[in-house]
DNA sequence: TATCTTGATGGAAGCGCTTCCAATCCGCAC
DNA sequence: GTGCGGATTGGAAGCGCTTCCATCAAGATA
């Protein structure tokens, strides 16, 4: 059906084995060969036929990505990084969105698939053992985001620094009793946040408080969701009407905190007035709902993470490589106190237009947008 | 390095060509050989090299979705459904999310190579007339989704017939003066919901003012931005200052709505006090900014478009089909007015629970989920 | 002139699979 | 005992490519 390198030959007058070697810019064949072979390939609409190279060449050009499909901003934007970086590399990308549990294994064993692949990213998720054996038996690289093995490269984000750092934003602006919405303990991102944020209470000699550290026992995802901030958001407000009121609230994740601003909302608290927030990720939603948060850098993270798997792939022996992002300041208004008071950090101020955002990559285009 | 066919044909002492009948399930094989041969596939972990299969059956199990990556709920929404149901049915998915124009022709051009995959669905994007001859001459199946093509199967929303029910409910709210914020006007989407609208003025008697229907210019996105949206919205309330003033909007979609509340929040108009609102997708934010709209089925899209496609690959000569979807009605706040009023058509009041939205899909888990 | 490079080239082998065709075996009817 | 058809089976051919090795013409060297 399709026009193949026997055509080509053909038609060119010259042996498949220089048509190949024209088409892959392979040095030792003559100028003029080269340029009338690919004149044909062109004349006669040539396509090669991709996976009778993968076939031939043992290599696939392939990046599996298995990501939780959790309709998130967050992954979105990683993805767009890879995608960007994986398309100007001419790899191929295979997304798997896993929702649930065994949705993961299947990926797993999918991308272990001999010659299928030649690497994969994993993200946010544990790390099964069995498979962490089994992608060091088929020496299959493998890249993790925002999660880690000891044994493979990972890329993350600075947990602990960046929480020190939105708790030192609210210490600044004067709160001295700050609670805690955490996800579900545990899970190192939360343990790690809970450090940060028991770091920057000692810094500024405010004793720490269990009593409103707030966890959240929901399995689901870690307790990284919009119900588990609202619940946790609901329990703060009732204790803190018994008790010495809370005057500010570092919550370990924006679709928290958008729970927790929804709670504070119905129970008549008014945000930042009675009670300062502080997310963390930058999601989306975050711009919209003016929420003061720490910035994840998910589309460079997504570029990264690509970088490293690609590296690993031309250099499988390395040792495993370690790269943590700090995330930044972005203040918005739930926490008030404008552009005031960055401590020596980078801190943006993003009160102004709501078209500024994003505009930074270029491959975003400017704006948001929508589709019809 | 792998186990190959001739392995097991060696160990199990027959043939390669039982072992392919074995692991393929063809039904001329013994059951007893059947069972030895997959007793050693299992024991020596063999798994089958994806693209050698490609490559000798000709068929890819592949399929390739192109779709604007616009960090857009409404698209990972369907990007779910779709995934969901290619994993049911064991296809590969090689995701293009395209960005800026000239990856689009980069995109259908590497679908196109021979081989590569089964079959294109293609998302929300004029398709190139010169895109859409290769595609018949190479009969390669294409299904088109939110946007069509006379060749070619289409998954659609009844944007007319979205539009027409907006409008009435707001005329139901008992406004008369309405203006439109639409897209760009010679776009098949901005003209069908304006139809939809003049529709619904002309049923309720309401004269046709051109002077309150507001276009975007805005190439990019062809004007389903926030900023269009914002633009359009400052036009609207400046003009409205000098005439009759105008009682509501009819936004054509939620991204742009996001924008147009967003100047009347800086022009100190309340909604639905002095303005109501109506958008039109039911993306994620919409929920969150409390918006009323008009609901896309977005998870169903994705699947009905991959079983169209299927079908569309099983039987490559029927005549092109086109299916709509027909919107609903998603009652919030932004135009007032509760849960009364609906006409006959479905509606859904959505004032209740935030955590309600989404628990439709099995596959999704509940709830909106974060990272960490 | 004879020998050696060197740069180009042709094409066989092989990647791991599917599929087709020919071969074998068996039971059963004659 | 002979012949026949169906059930199994083995393995060659072929999918379209890359790559290696052998070949060859032409200039370089002696």
């Amino acid at each position: 059906m399709g026009v193949t390198i026997y055509d080509l030959a053909r038609e060119a007058g010259v042996g498949i084995g220089t048509v190949s070697r024209c088409l892959n810019n392979h040095p030792s064949v003559s100028k003029q060969t080269r340029a009338k072979v690919l004149a044909f390939a062109k004349r006669l609409n040539y396509q090669p036929h991709a996976y009778a190279q993968r076939l031939a060449s043992r290599k696939t050009n392939t990046i599996a990505a298995i990501i939780p499909f959790f309709t998130n901003y967050f992954f979105l934007q990683i993805l767009q990084g890879i995608q960007d970086k994986a398309s100007g590399l001419g790899l191929d990308l295979i997304l798997h969105g896993v929702t649930r549990t065994n949705q993961v294994e299947h990926s797993l064993r999918r991308s272990l698939q001999r010659g299928r692949v030649d690497g994969v990213m994993f993200f946010s998720m544990k790390l099964p053992d069995s498979y962490a054996d089994k992608f060091q038996q088929m020496g299959l690289p493998l890249v993790l985001v925002d999660t880690c093995h000891p044994s493979f490269d990972s890329i993350r984000v600075e947990n602990r620094h960046g929480e020190h750092r939105a708790t030192s934003h609210l210490i600044q602006l004067g709160h001295r009793r700050i609670a805690m919405i955490n996800a579900r303990p545990g899970t190192q991102p939360a343990l790690d946040r809970l450090a940060g944020y028991r770091d920057a209470l000692e810094e500024a000699g405010i004793p720490y408080d269990d009593a409103i550290v707030f966890h959240s026992a929901d399995e689901h995802q870690d307790g990284f969701t919009e119900g588990a901030g609202w619940e946790a958001m609901k329990r703060l407000l009732h204790m803190s009407r018994s008790s010495e009121p809370v005057q500010a609230v570092v919550v370990t994740s924006d679709i928290q905190a958008v729970g927790a601003l929804e709670a504070a909302r119905e129970e008549g608290i008014r945000v930042p007035e009675d009670l300062a927030v502080i997310g963390f990720d930058d999601i989306e939603l975050a711009r919209h709902l003016r929420l003061t948060t720490m910035r994840q850098p998910m589309y460079e993270m997504g570029v990264l993470a690509l970088d490293r798997l690609v590296e690993r792939i031309k250099r499988p022996l390395l040792p495993p490589f370690s790269t943590s992002f700090v995330p930044e300041l972005v203040i918005r208004e739930t926490c008030g106190g404008g552009g005031a008071g960055s401590g020596g950090h980078t801190s943006i101020v993003d009160s102004d237009s709501f078209m500024s955002r994003d505009a930074r990559h270029a491959t975003v285009d400017g704006t948001h947008s929508s589709k019809s």
